[in-house]
DNA sequence: TCAACAGTTTGTCCAAGACAAATAAAATCA
DNA sequence: TGATTTTATTTGTCTTGGACAAACTGTTGA
């Protein structure tokens, strides 16, 4: 039985809309203790937590409160049909498998020789960003739990920044800045893109997530960052990727350009025009050939 | 100018503190805008930031909330002079030129050299964990930007995480799990850990930051774990550590040790008798013999 | 087919009061 | 004098119900 504050660290929903919900729709409904305070069981926080899921991959939460779980987990799982039936990358069910059975090692190695096997960026585009989406859709239709997810976050991470250490760097533009937002915690997005970038000798400057506002634009200044990439995760709040994105673009006014990819960036709205929208992965490398074109035809002026 | 939900991301103090303070102390005294909602303005945030962080030192807000900031960043300096009278590690000023004049590449080079010449173990006990305090002074004194210690943290963990990926990993017990509780994002404790014990061939699993308590449980069972290793960063809430580090103790009794580090513990009272504190990091390689001792004996019996 | 409009949904913020857990200070005893 | 218990102070979190803007939905009109 957890407090309205654990709550709030547990599923990332504020307090405030905790007890909003608990007004508006009845759900959830705590019982209290001897103080009159809140207290969630596990029941219903294994509910909130799915619907804080789903409200991430769009939905609205006043259809799904009064939803029971079994019709949320449901709809979960129509959601990754759907997007079977579209063509999308859905499969590699032999890491889910291995995560299933916590075959720690027998993980790292597979993970090791695909990405022998592939190539850096063939390992990061074909072989990561899908597993992404199959470990979440797996997680979202309980099929794994959040600390196979958790493991699974951490040998990518250990894979992707060894490859990244061994690759020599040489210095050829541009300088790119990487980070995320504050409250934004995803770091795989920005792993993915450095490991990208640095397949093509672009030496990146990663600051790690949750950089405040202020200081990504004194490290731009710093690191002379012909480039300033951000993540955004899919439950992100809109509003405040929006306000972030603004104020950065009104900093830099040109002296450097400002990427933003991520799940999120499909949903933003209203975007300035010299924004650069990277919606996957793909988009990376041609980026930066735009990019680069883009400063010959300046420099040949 | 932030609103207070923003200044609560930014600086980890939540919203019913900030208003508290506001109401007890009169700092910080925000403006308002034509709602009449809280602006915060840069100055004051700054404030609250050296505020917080000598908290996390063990200083009390009701006799800080008073001084100016420079009274405030001079509390921080004597701090660290104390520090360097008692004896203890400072220096490595050399990191912190390379942080300051944003020497990237060679910063990565530097800390790649030490981790040949020194070796893993002595890298992480006479190089990295002062330097983490050095850092972590530096920031305090002013010298060192936030996104400086972010860049500094994404070096550490490059170099860690290529040396522990690129080790020969043998199956020896015991099977240690590593973790940190729900909204404790550092991970470098984690990961110093882990390097020291990848150097003693003991196959860690980590589970990166913040996996809720159910999962921590669930984990160590799955994975067998003889060993659930916590750490806890110097701001983490005093009572929500003693909570979750109890109900473990509770859950696993007597099927798995329970190993708690990092700088909070010095601060921990009322801990179970057979939970294993690590003080500094130096203990983490004889608290393994003591563990295998333990083992040995019982096995004799 | 697209843009502007009105209607609905939804998250965040406000105020002041209450109270327990953590810490410091004082008092007691060995 | 030093260690332990008792009392006082400090401090963070939780409570309620009201208010409102921003985001989204769906309709209308060009």
């Amino acid at each position: 039985m957890l407090s309205i504050g654990q709550v709030e660290r547990d599923t990332g929903l504020s307090k405030d809309t905790l007890r909003m919900w608990e007004r508006r729709y009845g759900f959830p409904q705590p019982s209290r203790d001897a103080f009159g305070e809140r207290l969630y069981d596990a029941i219903q926080i294994d509910k909130l937590r799915v619907i804080k899921r789903l409200m991430d991959a769009g939905q609205r939460p006043g259809k799904l409160m009064a939803k029971s779980f079994e019709e949320l987990n449901e709809l979960g799982t129509r959601q990754v049909v759907e997007r079977q039936e579209a063509g999308l990358p859905t499969g590699h069910a032999a890491v889910i498998k291995l995560l299933q059975s916590h075959e720690s090692s027998a993980l790292e190695q597979h993970l090791s020789h695909l990405l022998l096997r592939q190539g850096l960026q063939q390992f990061v585009l074909a072989t990561i960003a899908p597993l992404n989406v199959a470990v979440g859709d797996a997680w979202m239709r309980g099929e794994l739990a959040i600390f196979e997810e958790h493991l699974y976050t951490e040998h990518v991470q250990g894979v992707l920044r060894a490859a990244i250490q061994n690759m020599p760097r040489r210095h050829e533009s541009p300088r790119v800045l990487l980070t995320t937002l504050p409250n934004e915690q995803h770091a795989l997005g920005l792993l993915m893109v450095e490991t990208l970038l640095a397949a093509e000798r672009v030496p990146c400057v990663s600051l790690g997530t949750q950089t405040p506002l202020a200081d990504i634009v004194t490290a731009a200044a710093a690191h002379r960052a012909h480039i300033v990439a951000l993540s955004f995760s899919a439950g992100f709040p809109l509003r405040a990727a929006a306000a972030g994105i603004g104020s950065l673009h009104q900093a830099f006014a040109g002296s450097a350009a400002l990427w933003v990819g991520g799940r999120l960036v499909a949903r933003l709205r209203q975007l300035p025009k010299d924004v650069c929208r990277i919606q996957v992965l793909d988009d990376v490398v041609p980026a930066l050939e735009t990019w680069r074109g883009a400063q010959q035809d300046s420099a040949a002026r």
